[in-house]
DNA sequence: TCTGGGGTCCTAGGACCC
DNA sequence: TCTGGGGTCCTAGGACCC
């Protein structure tokens, strides 16, 4: 916690939903709702004139549609929020160098960087009225909630305090008085099972928080969290605000209007979805090392299935290749709701760099040998020889695509590269050691 | 036809290494 | 032969956030 008032939480109001009426006049006044539109759509954000019917973030479309028939059902513009997310934190970077964004329409600011001549309330004050004037400019009308504190914890409690359209300065040296009357959800992590656990201790309030022991919190909770209730029931918090976090994985899902039962259908879902986690991973610069597949049942219960690679891809085919295997492994009889692929333990740097780095052993083939019981210059044949183990750099595989080194392996994957005709040296591509498409040169 | 999509962080257990 | 602990990596699941 800091002497001063200086760590500011801005938050946009109803951001999707103001979006949508700043756009389209018509809605103006009306209640809208973003969100998704089919059968099992929930809703993302509702506009403040829809919450007067008690429609909230994520609800169920369907049940936002009993409560507030006559509301505009809108699927949203992602281009759109975007863009306008970039003009909000320009004017914030435009203030200090130090800007967290943790959402499109939420940051924090550091306003200890901010080049003020002092940190007093009166002067943090002034400062915040005028970000929330320029965010309301360069919007084109939409509101921000702003809270100032001494820290993140207190910044972002501060600015919830008074939507929307608020801003709330708490003075340092009230910060107890402010938070202790209130409900422990209001603490960024607790949710509904914390709630819930809480409550069962007796605990409600953050006062009552207070009284509890980290021994008896980490015991209720777990370490982690309940070292940081512990601390934040006391108002004590010295995160710093870092911007440029790093991307730590990419994924995307969907979840279909009914249930999937098809085993050739999820594999073409599995695969597409991969190919555009590769493409988000090659537009960003990224690759990752380890692919996840997400199965969520008819009955909501939720699998996940992943694989670790011994080096980073951002290849579509491998990712595709190593999310089919992993479904391949798992019983979705009764039917499935949501597919996902994602990839994570991302390195900033790209395939090509580390196998050109690797490669200067090898002379460039001039062409790729057949792939089917092609003869090689000693006379040898492929042969099926199952899965085992693959030594990186001896072995010489028969796999999908044609023949290639062994490049690497280690906890049931093997990674190959392919010797091709057209750019030597070859792709690099993973496989699951077991796949039945593999086989070893001898 | 209750219950999205894109993320982050944590936990717990097992493998493996020293 | 029996018995260690610590650290790291990996996997699966869960809580939470916007």
């Amino acid at each position: 916690m800091r002497p001063h008032a200086s760590v500011l939480h801005l938050d946009l109001d109803a951001f999707f939903a103001a979006v949508e009426q700043r756009d389209k006049p018509s809605l103006r006044g009306k209640p809208v709702v973003v969100g998704g539109t089919g059968g099992r759509g929930v809703v993302s954000t509702a506009s403040y004139e829809a919450r007067a019917y008690g429609v909230r973030s994520a609800m169920s479309t369907r049940e936002a549609r009993a409560r507030c028939p006559h509301a505009a059902y809108l699927s949203g513009r992602f281009e759109a929020y975007r863009s306008t997310s970039a003009a909000v934190m320009a004017v914030l970077r435009d203030c200090s160098p130090l800007v967290e964004p943790l959402s499109l329409d939420e940051a924090f600011v550091d306003l200890a960087e901010a080049g003020l001549p002092d940190l007093e309330v009166s002067t943090v004050t002034a400062l915040a009225e005028e970000l929330r004037a320029r965010v309301r400019e360069v919007t084109g009308g939409l509101t921000a909630s702003v809270g100032v504190a001494s820290s993140k914890f207190l910044a972002k409690i501060a600015s919830d305090l008074r939507k929307p359209d608020g801003l709330v300065v708490i003075e340092p040296g009230t910060e107890l008085d402010l938070l202790r009357p209130l409900h422990v959800s209001v603490i960024p992590g607790v949710g509904p099972a914390t709630v819930e656990r809480l409550r069962r201790a007796g605990v409600h309030t953050v006062a009552e928080l207070e009284r509890v022991s980290q021994e008896e919190l980490v015991r209720l909770v777990g370490k982690a969290q309940g070292q940081a209730l512990f601390h934040l029931a006391r108002a004590e918090d010295d995160r710093a605000v870092v911007p440029d976090r790093e991307t730590k994985s990419v994924s995307v899902e969907g979840t279909y209007e009914t249930d999937l039962t098809d085993r050739q259908q999820m594999s073409a879902i599995v695969t597409r979805q991969a190919n555009e986690v590769a493409k988000r991973l090659r537009a960003s610069g990224l690759s990752g090392r380890t692919v996840t597949i997400k199965v969520r049942l008819y009955d909501f219960t939720t699998l996940s299935r992943s694989s670790t690679l011994p080096a980073p891809t951002d290849d579509p085919a491998t990712v595709a290749r190593l999310a089919r295997t992993l479904l391949e492994d798992l019983d979705t009889s009764g039917g499935v709701r949501l597919l996902g692929v994602g990839v994570s333990g991302l390195a900033d740097w790209i395939q090509e760099d580390l196998f050109a780095a690797g490669s200067e052993a090898e002379a460039p083939e001039e062409s790729a040998p057949d792939v089917e019981d092609e003869p090689d210059q000693a006379g040898a044949r492929w042969r099926d020889t199952g899965p085992q183990s693959w030594a990186p750099g001896m072995d010489v595989v028969h796999a999908e695509h044609g023949r290639g080194w062994v490049w690497g392996s280690g906890r049931g994957v093997v990674t190959v590269r392919f010797e091709t005709a057209e750019t030597p040296p070859g792709p690099v591509r993973s496989f699951r050691a077991d796949d039945p498409s593999l086989s070893r040169w001898q």
